[in-house]
DNA sequence: GTCATGGTTCGACAATACTTGAACTTTCCA
DNA sequence: TGGAAAGTTCAAGTATTGTCGAACCATGAC
């Protein structure tokens, strides 16, 4: 049977420019992507701003990204270390990332 | 009788880099800011990759973008003239519509 | 082994968003 | 004066997303 802790992920060469402006465009995921540009963090790391956020929600909210390209998720023990796919979505989407976590 | 053939357009100030993000993730609406990059349309020229598109689903397709700071609807006789808010966008988000438009 | 921990998935419901015809407004033209 | 043209708004149905508890799955510690 298919081993759980690997999750798929997207070749961004596949994922279209809406995918991730859709993605960013919802505040709690943006913020995320805001943690993670300061370097990987595990899934109890991150989401800091809302310690309150069910963790089924949390788990939804990194599907989302995850499935957009923009982040990895990898098993690491029993946690889960989630990265931001930088060097690849600037390959593909040159100046995106930046400008959008820009200012602020 | 307040004359409604002025629309309300937002402050750029005023929106949000997710609201800009949300209205750019559909395909059809991205496909009318890449049109308007060139310069200004009226409504019945800009949509041109979607003939068959239903005027009132053009028109609210339309609404969003300009709720969201994005495009600016104005009257024009008869017509409307609708035109990128390219130069308040690059000074609120600097990078972004380029990034986005994948010029540059 | 057993158990707690960190996380994902499922399922159901709530909340947004999309689509479109029909009605309406304004303006131009004959 | 009528129309007709160009668009917006309204309303209603459909579809997509968001939220979150409960169940489930690995792993590490004991």
């Amino acid at each position: 049977m298919t081993t759980l802790t690997q999750l798929p992920h997207p070749d961004v060469a596949d994922v279209e420019v809406t995918d991730v402006l859709f993605a960013l465009s919802d505040p709690a995921r943006l913020q995320i992507v805001r943690e993670l540009a300061a370097g990987p963090l595990t899934m109890a790391e991150c989401g800091v701003t809302n310690p309150d956020l069910p963790k089924s929600t949390k788990s939804h909210l990194m599907k989302v990204l995850r499935e957009a390209g923009i982040v990895r998720n990898e098993p690491d023990g029993r946690r889960r270390v989630v990265s931001l796919r930088k060097d690849e979505l600037d390959a593909r989407f040159p100046g995106l990332i930046d400008s959008v976590l820009g200012g602020r």
